[in-house]
DNA sequence: GGCAAGCAGTGCAATTTTTGCATCGCCTTG
DNA sequence: CAAGGCGATGCAAAAATTGCACTGCTTGCC
């Protein structure tokens, strides 16, 4: 797209905060980028980057346009998937900003499966916590968000939202696999794992701990549900999850198991009079018209959540 | 604008349907054009135009780019706008494509007091029926539309709508120049000039003769004003307008003058039993973001109207 | 039926634009 | 105060775009 490296050239430099690294990074020298950036704020008429003793920055000016160079990058990825859309072939890309919850299992599955289906799209997975996706949305590095977490800001579109109440994952021997419901002052006393407090389930569980003094014993803190998961094979505690991520249906045949196989663990669904359900939220940015691809997409995964949990999905 | 020619050369070539003519109006030869065009076709991978004996012409995928490079024209716009916005300077371009009835005196005034405002703003103003100012819209050839007629096209968003009752405008001397409101049975053997077809004005009359069967001598068909004002100070005639294009406010005390000075021509108002009234409908297109310049424009023209007809604007 | 006119595409040389190198002046940091 | 990093600039080399001359094609007109 020779018609556009000018641009991308603007938002790659926009992003490194220096010319010379933004040459190093397109492999070109420093010079000949540095003079499409004078080129172009010439023709705009505007300086779009302040000159600072060790790089640049975007002034206000360079926010506004460096933001419609990327709406423009988005749009273009939009217009050739609805182009490749109409010769047959649905090629595409979809980019995805996700916690580390759907990674689990729901975006494996639902990927795998649309893949199946149309195996020119390609797609880009980017783990991150809610205000980074949001983030990712706004920069158009993400088509979909997919967030456990109450969305902050007003330039999100909440495509659906997915209710999950929080799991109890023990070793399935434990002395509380047998009840029903978890409530926090069984935990006194237990070692438990919990997530980093960026995550959402932290915060729930932080919220529903603040309202009732419980003496625990915290051990351990990680954000990877697989070392979480192997840690529990070798000594005995407690971490939580909600069911997207252990692959559990709520109130489904394989409800209490986890990963649908591992016979070492079980989950139990904490009481949510102790710790507040949690909203998955499926989201893109508003007023953006997704490509061919990512819409498509979109639905799928909406669709599968919507068949594994009917009664929690909301549109 | 370097980065943007390409993209330019495309859409003229789309207008004029023929490398060698929009070679010729951008003042390069056809060769260089040709090859410009088949670089572009290369790099998006996809053919755009159909190459025909006497000339191109966009295909499906054609059509589709097109759009999205209109529409990143009109986004550049915006964001230039935006970004002299900054500085202080309002600057900018607004495009109006608008029926004959605004262009009167609304357009004329609100404009002016806009300029008088913001001097840098210069403006853009195609005078059209419905169909073709909606056409306008989609092509981003024209930023706000004034149209006296029913939308038809879904892609348009009304931003406010003005009732407006037909005035039946005639010589002062005329024997009904002392009626409070004119019915379609006073026009018997009355001499009218009317309005062209296309006009909104003329739709809302025909609907309204189609079913009572007066006998009426149409002496004329005109869609220039400032000719039927005209030729009334020559033969006694009776002709349909709309009050904003006439001047007059609808019941305050420059009701029945027209023009606000003219003491040969009285407006009357047609019953509104006989003549529905009509709506001047003030759009852009949907899904939209206008530039400052014109986003400032609509308001003021809205804010206008309101003040003019308090009871008849609805947004 | 043939011929002129109009169209898009192409090979090649001229021209314009872009790039890279060397270097400057500026600022911060150690 | 020196060193290192930064953006800007003069100048020559490299790459691209452009224009000219020409091809092959179709349509329409005599």
């Amino acid at each position: 797209m020779r018609f556009m490296t000018s641009l991308k050239f603007i938002d790659v430099v926009a992003r490194e905060g220096s010319i010379r690294k933004a040459a190093d990074k397109l492999a070109i020298t420093s010079t000949a980028l540095n003079r499409r950036i004078l080129q172009i704020e010439d023709e705009i008429g505007q300086q779009l980057f302040e000159r600072l003793p060790g790089g640049v920055r975007l002034n206000t000016a360079g926010e506004i346009f460096v933001q419609h160079i990327r709406s423009q990058f988005a749009d273009l990825a939009r217009v050739q998937s609805q182009i490749a859309d109409l010769s047959g072939i649905r090629r595409g890309h979809v980019q995805i900003a996700s916690g580390a919850d759907a990674l689990r299992r729901l975006l494996p599955e639902t990927i795998a499966t649309y893949r199946a289906a149309h195996p020119a799209v390609s797609f880009d997975l980017a783990r991150c916590y809610g205000e980074e996706a949001e983030a990712r949305l706004f920069s158009l590095d993400a088509d979909i968000a997919l967030i456990f977490a109450p969305i902050r800001a007003a330039h999100v579109h909440v495509a659906a939202t997915l209710r999950q109440q929080i799991q109890c994952v023990m070793p399935a021997d434990h002395r509380l696999a047998g009840r029903e419901q978890i409530k926090l002052r069984d935990l006194a006393g237990e070692r438990l794992v919990l997530p980093t407090v960026q995550s959402g389930v932290r915060q729930l569980l932080d919220t529903g701990l603040l309202r009732r003094q419980v003496d625990m014993d915290v051990i351990l803190e990680s954000d990877s549900f697989e070392f979480m998961q192997n840690f529990l094979h070798f000594e005995s505690a407690l971490f939580f999850q909600i069911p997207i991520a252990i692959g559990a249906g709520g109130g489904r045949q394989d409800a209490g198991k986890v990963d649908g196989f591992d016979p070492l663990l079980v989950a139990r669904p904490m009481d949510p009079a102790d710790v507040a359900p949690g909203t998955l939220h499926i989201c893109y940015l508003k007023g953006r018209v997704l490509p061919v691809a990512a819409a498509k997409f979109l639905d799928d995964i909406i669709t599968t959540l919507r068949d594994t949990y009917p009664d929690d999905v909301d549109q």
